[in-house]
DNA sequence: CATGAATGAGGGTTCATTCAT
DNA sequence: GATGAATGAACCCTCATTCAT
């Protein structure tokens, strides 16, 4: 029934629709996510949510994809640049990249994420591994002392996951003692030092 | 106007509403949990979960309460084995440990957690991060060596977040091509690694 | 889910919504029965009505139900006095008994078998058929005769539903030029002139 | 302010709409026909459906008028015929002949008259109640002994609406243990003897 | 204290109808 | 004329919470 939205005019439905729904999950959490708040927050009636989206759930699936390409969108670019330096002004680098991407808006990623990653159900991850796993080989591409690392991809998946989860947890606690920069350098210290001695080297 | 319950019988019954509301999070999914399944599955009226709590929100507290609680129970312990131990094996079998929690009962704490754990505002981790770090300062007044290492309160905040979400997110994921073993290995070599090299030694 | 009402309370209560979804069919039509309307009427939250019924559909077929076992209850105590009668006579007084009982109220049975008389799903008539059958089966042996009339069942299939529509079009029906008592007269004479030719006798 | 539509090309929509509406009622039943469904079964957009409609309501009215209109299409050119044959072997054509109505393009015109039938406000039997009438008159000619027969009016009604609604009964009722034909020489021996009794004479 | 029937606000979703294009 | 995106009232149903028993 669902139409995919060709025109300009729909489009920008679709994605005042995909924004109110981040908003409203930011603002109020996921129990008090509504269609009906969604749809007036996007300016838009519920039939008109209902128009491009099946049910609340495809709503939620677009607002995770839209995290997702976002976060991919700016991590991105930077591969070129980030695969140039030492590997730990890399890491920090790149986390400090995340971490203003999810503060953008008053937090709204970082909050939707918070409330929201739990769903794995919406919440897919695969296109974020991506392209880490592609700035990983990048930059062993670059380093290729590196490939006498051992399992890189068990570093990669705690790096990846854990290094998320931790920041976002970290962003979200505003009464940690921690500073961000201490928990980028710390992030960036362990996988460096992992490194190093896996590959029998000094980096 | 909850009171806190004295006697046997109604520690008891609360005891059962908190259980049955984590039967019910696990088998049924967040969206799932009613008031009625969760006194239904104690065996009591809904009337009576409303002797004991406030409201919902306050048996989803002490859900999650219970789980930190346990959590802990299960950790403490463990400690005086664990500080005896080289780094990477301690870690290692404190993994162990929780992964053994996180699976009982069918995985009950494991989907509580994967369901509700961005509900901070209910999951209070505050008394796991005290167990871990207490862990953390028996283990470097056993090896006072350690002390030179840098930046200990961000190892710490990394490894109890990180960990704890890592492990959660892929004893979660059926689909994860990474082992068990090879995650918590590479967790321990993490930190070992990253201790060494702080405190410029070998453990 | 659906608990069985055991106590008078209960019992009051779906009588009162059974009732209410009649006079809200019978006075608003079909599509406007909503279950909103009934438990208002049946003076009941909407709840309510959900904790007896699983859903509208059950509250319909519960109508009807009522319905069948009301004209049922009608019905068969008027066989002993029937089967004494003259076969027409005993139509004409049959089909008398069964205006009655539609008119009641206001013509509220009436009104909602015109209208919902089509919801085949709902309106089981298989408890009127049997009531009639055993009519007829008592009547052929107070009348041994009849024995020889053929086709007794195509003839029960027609006076059953022909007679039952016929006389319910016709009581709906504020234009017709034809009487009751002539419709009456003219369904018993039918059957009448059709059973002594069939079974070769004047009755 | 819907018009009256002089064109061929309005015709020919007019046309498609009130022929997908048979076909979503026959199809989906009553509780699933909507106006986008029959406005996109009939290849048109729904605004052009309330170009010739002034609502949903009119099209149900425009439904069942074609019904009615097919019908005596059908029955119409039939009368010359069937009043030359004895009654009985009559009613049997002229039964037969509806039945074969009914059950064409996978009983269409029958699911619809099931569904719809308790729609009286939409389905007017006044002109098939014509063309039967004019049957029975021409019959009635060609026998002027039938002249002698009493309560035509009654008979004819009961035919009419008994026969009719008996008819779609039974063909819309799979489990009838009763044959088509058992119930059509029932109605046919039914009328035929009252007629005979009624008139003193034999067919 | 324990119960569970009763409540009704509120959620997701549909669909007749309109109107700008 | 034709279209179909947009609308929002209204539908069915759920469930946290209360309160009479």
């Amino acid at each position: 029934m669902t139409r995919k939205p060709q025109q300009a005019r729909s489009r920008a439905t679709v994605d005042a629709i995909v924004e109110a729904g981040l908003i409203v999950l930011a603002r109020e959490g996921p129990e008090n996510v509504t269609t009906r708040k969604i749809a007036s927050v996007a300016g838009v009636g519920v039939g008109s949510l209902y128009e491009y989206f099946d049910n609340r759930e495809a709503v939620y699936g677009a607002m995770f994809g839209r995290i997702t390409k976002d976060a991919v969108a700016r991590i991105r670019p930077l591969i070129p640049a980030l695969v140039e330096l030492p590997i730990r002004d890399g890491i920090i680098r790149l986390l400090d990249a995340v971490r203003a991407l999810l503060e953008e808006n008053d937090g709204r990623y970082l909050y939707c994420l918070r409330h929201g990653m739990n769903l794995t159900r919406h919440y897919k991850l695969r296109p974020l591994e991506r392209v880490l796993n592609e700035l990983m080989m990048q930059y062993v591409l670059r380093h290729p002392e590196l490939m006498r690392a051992t399992n890189l991809a068990a570093m990669s998946y705690i790096f990846i996951y854990g290094g998320t989860f931790t920041l976002i947890h970290h962003l979200s606690d505003p009464e940690s003692a921690l500073g961000f920069d201490e928990l980028a350098e710390g992030l960036a210290d362990m996988v460096t030092s992992y490194m190093e001695k896996s590959a029998g080297m000094s980096l």
